[in-house]
DNA sequence: TTATTTGGGCTTTTT
DNA sequence: GCCCAAATAA
């Protein structure tokens, strides 16, 4: 099949943003496809790629900025898969296709390689948020705000601000006052605070998530390398544009100041990452940056879901205020409008859905086609336990990750301390391993290891305290072996492991589980080329999901998906099911001040129903019983239908009732007048 | 100085 | 139902 056929097999609209701007001499202007949910967003890029490539760009040159490495791979086979079928010899094509990753992954490829005009030392380390959050309340401690009279917000809490602030570009005050009000008392606490901690990062030759960007950012401000890096990269493609931040937008527009080249696609109606700081004005002002304003086109046409759950997504987005107005068609005719089933309390709930996958599956989807998405991680509880109890695979996305592991986590950190001695967060844990070494004894040596450029001797000279003697020399033993650059990568991880195992198995009982993580680790290892390049991007890229992913085992069984809202993003499935779709769970009632919030919440229901192609089920428990409330007996709050579904738009939806009961009441109220004896049972070994 | 216990506060989504 | 900090024991 040569180009033109291919073409040929894309829609006007699609094929509009396939070819903007391609075959004049001139590099194309900029380009923003609005894209709505199931048009073949990813398809048309790819598409674009492929062509840009086949009309001579070179792949090397093209920088594709995607929302998560998982899309990035995607995007690179389909690439490859669009380019072997125009007759190109699609390996060596996609391999080419070299920079494509994630903002935070390209950020911190460019800060290594520029790491020396950037005053940094490439041997960096990254830290996930844990550790910044723990370094941060080193910070906070040394500072004595952890003894204040009126409590200082929590580590986690300083560093979101931080966060926020870094990546919304705002001061702190504004910072503060638009989103933790109840924290504005501490500006300037907050402010000596992450002074303390910017320094603490860079003595320790450490950066964080943001600094990825920021770094990143300051390096575009000046004019030289700006220029140099910009001029690496003939087409910048960014995918998701509505979820990302103004720090994001601000490298972006600094790498292609005039939109030469530069592609960005996305969906208003989908930003679901504003905690994070991504606003939805990237990509609705994104077109006036430039003269003349980018090109739009927008893609209306869904590929995937039937017409009536389109209709229902689309009756809920509707009252949204402002978007890009598009309206979803599709020509997917069903009879079957979205259900709303009622169930009694989210013990039902779990039983129903179990019934609805095992009834799916035996008329022929397979487990691996359905998903049950919720609002929260801990939502999916009572299903994982009926699950597991009716022996049904699942592996779950969002949530508890591998790396959170206590002995992930001592492996990971001991590596870290090996590539950058001065990294104190990991040298703490490492060092605490060592029974007779405790907090003052551990800070002690990474003080001596902060004094001198040569760590090995600071750790060679150290006197440990006096029943941490036996240990301590095979530690530095260990170290120094690790710390030479040795090339037999992953084989330095047996020496690593050989010192740990005893270690673990005195910490903790269940060393025999542990020990199979530890494996697995080692696996994933294997598949980088250097310790570097393995924990740079385990942290940038954590293996998702619980026992699953990350182990091949499961990978050519059957499995059920279940998800956050959040991870689904991107993803489609025959049948869906929502759990709690009630007010309180969605929207969040930890989220519900500002209008924004409400109106992102909003979003994200109509982010999981647009997964769904042919089934979609949202389940409303009409009971809950809330876990951290005193003993007070069968407390239990009855739940409303979520705000977003109101009266004036139940047409599109079919309310049922589970499970069916013999008589006509089951559509009246719940009675309040009944008493539940399980739920005084339960409260009695609370 | 380190290891263990107890009591109080908070509880979302993720690169 | 989980994490953190202060108190207590070794």
């Amino acid at each position: 099949m040569n180009a033109s056929a291919l073409l040929d097999k894309l829609n006007a609209e699609p094929r509009r943003a396939v070819v903007h701007g391609i075959g004049a001499h001139a590099v194309p202007g900029p380009l923003l496809v609005i894209a709505g949910a199931g048009s073949g967003k990813t398809n048309t890029l790819a598409h674009r790629v492929a062509h840009l490539i086949r009309t001579g760009a070179d792949p090397r040159r093209i920088l594709l900025l995607t929302f998560s490495r998982r899309a990035a791979a995607e995007m690179t086979r389909r690439v490859e898969r669009i380019a072997a079928r125009g007759g190109a010899s699609g390996a060596s094509f996609a391999e080419a296709l070299a920079w494509a990753g994630t903002f935070h992954a390209i950020g911190a490829r460019l800060l290594r390689e520029y790491a020396h005009q950037l005053g940094l030392d490439p041997a960096f380390t990254i830290h996930d948020r844990e550790d910044s959050a723990d370094l941060l309340n080193l910070s906070r401690h040394e500072l004595g705000f952890s003894r204040k009279q009126s409590r200082f917000p929590t580590k986690g809490t300083c560093l979101a601000i931080y966060s926020r602030a870094v990546n919304a570009q705002m001061a702190l005050d504004a910072v503060l006052a638009e989103a933790f009000p109840w924290c504005a008392m501490w500006d300037a606490e907050l402010r000596r605070l992450f002074a303390a901690y910017v320094e603490a990062k860079q003595r320790q030759n450490v950066l964080d998530y943001d600094d990825l960007l920021l770094y990143w950012a300051q390096m575009m401000g000046e004019a030289a390398l700006a220029g140099d890096v910009g001029e690496r990269f003939d087409h910048v493609l960014v995918d998701e544009y509505q979820d990302t931040n103004r720090l994001q937008s601000a490298i972006l527009l600094a790498l292609k100041p005039q939109g030469r080249g530069l592609t960005v696609v996305g969906d208003d109606a989908q930003s679901i990452y504003s905690f994070r700081a991504a606003t939805v004005r990237n990509i609705l002002d994104f077109p006036g940056h430039f003269t003349p304003p980018a090109e739009i086109v927008t893609l209306e046409r869904n590929y995937r879901s039937t017409q009536p759950i389109l209709a229902a997504a689309n009756a809920v987005i509707a009252f949204a205020p402002e978007r890009f107005t598009k309206n979803l068609w599709s020509e997917r005719a069903s009879g079957e409008r979205p259900r709303l089933v009622t169930v009694a309390d989210e013990a039902d709930q779990a039983r129903y859905v179990v019934a609805k996958v095992l009834e799916n599956r035996e008329a022929g989807t397979a487990l691996k086609a359905q998903a049950v998405l919720f609002r929260s991680s801990s939502h999916s509880g009572l299903l994982e336990v009926e699950l597991t109890r009716r022996n049904i695979p699942f592996v779950k996305y969002g949530g508890l990750k591998f790396l959170d592991a206590a002995h992930v986590k001592d492996m990971l950190a001991l590596l870290r301390f090996a590539e950058n001695p001065r990294d104190r967060i990991a040298g703490f844990r490492v060092l605490q391993l060592m029974p007779g070494m405790g907090p003052a004894s551990a800070a002690r040596l990474l003080d001596a290891i902060g004094e001198t450029p040569d760590a090995a001797a600071a750790l060679a000279d150290f006197a440990p305290p006096a029943r941490a003697t036996a240990d301590f020399p095979g530690f530095v033993a260990l170290i120094g072996d690790l710390r030479l650059d040795r090339p037999d990568w992953p084989g330095e991880l047996d020496a690593l492991r050989r010192w740990y195992e005893p270690h673990l198995e005195r910490i903790h009982d269940d060393a025999m589980l542990r020990q199979a993580d530890l494996a697995q680790l080692e696996q994933i290892a294997a598949g980088y080329p250097s310790r570097r390049r393995f924990l740079t991007e385990l942290t940038l890229d954590p293996p998702d999901a619980a026992s699953g992913k990350a182990a091949d085992p499961l990978r050519d069984e059957d499995y059920l998906i279940l998800s956050t809202i959040h991870s689904a993003k991107g993803q489609e499935w025959r049948s869906v099911f929502l759990l709690n779709a009630v007010d309180g769970c969605i929207p969040s009632d930890l989220g519900v001040g500002t209008t924004a919030e409400i109106d992102e919440e909003r979003r994200l229901l109509y982010v999981a129903m647009t997964r769904a192609k042919d089934d979609l089920d949202l389940v409303m428990p009409k009971r809950f019983y809330p876990h951290n409330q005193v003993k007070r007996g069968d407390r239990h709050v009855y739940a409303a239908r979520t705000r977003f579904i109101p009266a004036s738009i139940m047409r599109h939806f079919t309310p049922c009732a589970w499970p069916v009961k013999a008589g006509p009441a089951q559509a009246a109220s719940p009675s309040p007048a009944r008493v539940d004896i399980g739920a005084r049972l339960r409260e009695m070994w609370r």
